[in-house]
DNA sequence: CGATTACTTTGATCCAGATCAATAAGGGAC
DNA sequence: GTCCCTTATTGATCTGGATCAAAGTAATCG
C-alpha cells in the first residue's frame, strides 16, 4: 500500500484520490475533484441515510467506521457491510439507497455532489478505473463474508471479524512488530452480532470463550491483545494460506 | 430493461456490448471489443478454474449457470455467487481468482483476454462505465444475500432462492402474464444447499413443506410452478416493497 | 431391457445457538 | 461519591437445522 504524495494532504484524506488515482491523474482532474468534494461528519449512532432514501451524493470514509444494514418485515437486521476508513459510499447512477447507513463511531465522509461526480467519472478513465478497483476490492470482502455466514461456527466467526478487524487496524499502525497485536474493538458486542448473524449473547459468550483458551485478551471490554496472531488465525476456520482479504 | 439494438446479433451474445455500452459505444470501441473476443463452452459440473489458479481472461456469461464456491480447510463450501447470463467473471488488474468457478448448467462464456482487456478498459470510459455499473449489481446482489444468510430461516431461505430465480428467468421469458410463473430449477439440492447455507436434507424438507403447502406446485424434480408471486414473497420474510434485486 | 449410479425424499436423533431471564460492570452527569 | 443508563456477562431451557440412516426415484449405459 504505496500511497504517492502528489499532493500529500490531501492524499491522506481523501480516497478515491489515493494510490492510484493520485499517480496517474492529471492535475485538473484532480482539481476537478477538489472543487466538488467536501466534507461531512457524524456522531457514533447517528444514521447516515435510511434504507430507501434519496443519497444525493456519493462519498469514501476518511476516518471511522460506517454499518451498511439491512431490516426485514419483522425487525430482524443483518449487518451486510463494515466501511472502514477507504471505502467507498453509494453508486453513480443510482439514487436511492437499499439499506441503512449508520455511523457505528465518529465517522467523517469525504463526499462529493452526484451529479458532478457522474460527469466526471463519464470524462476520466483513471478515476472510474479507480473505483472499479474500489469496488472490486468491496465485492471481494462481502464474497469473503458470505462464506463466514454461511458455514461457520459461532466461535470461527468471531475469531475472524477479530481477525479482520486486528488485520485492517494493524495496517494502519502497521506497528505488528511479530505476531502480537494490541488494537480497539470498534463494535459493540450488539454490532458484532448483527455483523456475524448471531445473538449478542452468542458474541459475549464465545468472546468470554476465546478468552478463557487465551487465544485472546481484553483489557476492559474493548481492547484486545492478541499474544499470537497465527492461534487466532488456525480459528477462523480458514486455508492457512490464502485466508480473508476484506 | 431495455435492450437497444445497435447490432441486435451481437448484442444478444456479449452482455458487456449490451445496453449501456451499445447504446453510446463509438463503433470502433466496440470494433476493438470484438477484436480480442472469444467464446469458451464447458459441461455441467466442469470446473472454469480454480481457487488460487491464474484466470487469463475476464469474461461474461451468455448461457447458462456458473458458481462462485469457497471452500474451508476442513472440506465445508459455501457458494458466494451465482453468476446468471449477462453477469461478469473475473477482475482487471488481478490474476488470481480467489474462489472456485464451476459451471452448474451447460455454460458458454464470452471472454476477453486479460491485457487487451485492461488497456481497452483505460481507454474507454464507456466500457469501464459499464463494468462498475455490472460489478455495483453484483455487490448489491452479493449483500442482498448476506441477509439471506446470516438472519433467514430455511423456509425462507428456499422461498427467497425461487423467487430470485424466478424473476431472473421469467425475466428472460417476460411472460409473467399475471402472478403466476412457470420454469425449470437450474440447481440440485446440493448446489442449493451450497448457496443457502444448508444441508441438502434441510432443503428436501423445506421445498417439500412448501409444496405441501401449496406455494409452489413440481412436477418432476426440476419443474416449477407458482400459482401465485405473491404468496411466494410472502414467505421470504422480506418487506412487501423494497426486496431483492438481484 | 435390467443394472448401475446419481439424485431426492423421509425418518429418528442430537446439538449449537437462540431465547428467556437475571445479574454485573462501566461510564457519565450531578 | 451516588444514581441512572447503557453495555456486557452468565445461567437455564428450548428448538431449528444438522447429522446419521435408509428408502425411493430418475437418469444413463451396456
Amino acid at each position: 500500500m504505496d500511497i504517492p504524495t502528489f499532493n500529500s494532504r490531501d492524499c491522506g484524506t481523501c480516497p478515491i484520490r489515493h494510490r492510484a488515482v493520485c499517480a496517474r491523474c492529471e492535475p485538473d482532474e484532480l482539481l476537478e475533484l477538489d472543487k466538488i468534494k467536501y466534507y461531512r461528519n457524524y456522531e457514533a449512532g447517528q444514521p447516515v441515510v435510511w434504507s430507501g432514501d434519496q443519497l444525493d451524493f456519493v462519498a469514501s470514509v476518511v476516518t471511522g467506521i460506517a454499518a451498511l444494514t439491512q431490516t426485514m418485515e419483522d425487525g430482524r437486521t443483518q449487518m451486510v457491510g463494515l466501511l472502514l476508513p477507504s471505502d467507498f459510499l453509494g453508486r453513480p447512477g443510482r439514487e436511492i439507497t437499499p439499506f441503512d447507513v449508520t455511523a457505528v463511531s465518529d465517522l467523517t465522509l469525504c463526499c462529493f455532489r452526484r451529479r458532478p461526480f457522474e460527469k466526471l467519472l463519464s470524462l476520466t478513465p483513471n478515476v472510474s478505473q479507480r473505483l472499479l478497483e474500489m469496488t472490486l476490492d468491496e465485492l471481494d470482502a462481502a464474497r469473503e463474508w458470505m462464506l463466514v455466514l454461511g458455514r461457520k461456527t459461532a466461535r470461527e466467526k468471531i475469531a475472524s471479524l477479530i481477525a479482520i478487524i486486528a488485520r485492517r487496524e494493524s495496517k494502519l499502525q502497521s506497528s505488528q512488530a511479530e505476531n502480537a497485536a494490541r488494537f480497539e474493538l470498534p463494535l459493540t458486542r450488539e454490532a458484532m452480532a448483527d455483523y456475524l448473524g448471531l445473538t449478542l449473547e452468542t458474541v459475549s459468550r464465545q468472546i468470554s470463550a476465546l478468552k478463557r483458551d487465551g487465544v485472546i485478551e481484553l483489557m476492559g471490554n474493548r481492547q484486545v491483545h492478541i499474544p499470537d496472531f497465527r492461534v487466532l488465525l488456525s480459528e477462523t476456520g480458514d486455508d492457512a494460506d490464502g485466508g480473508m482479504p476484506a
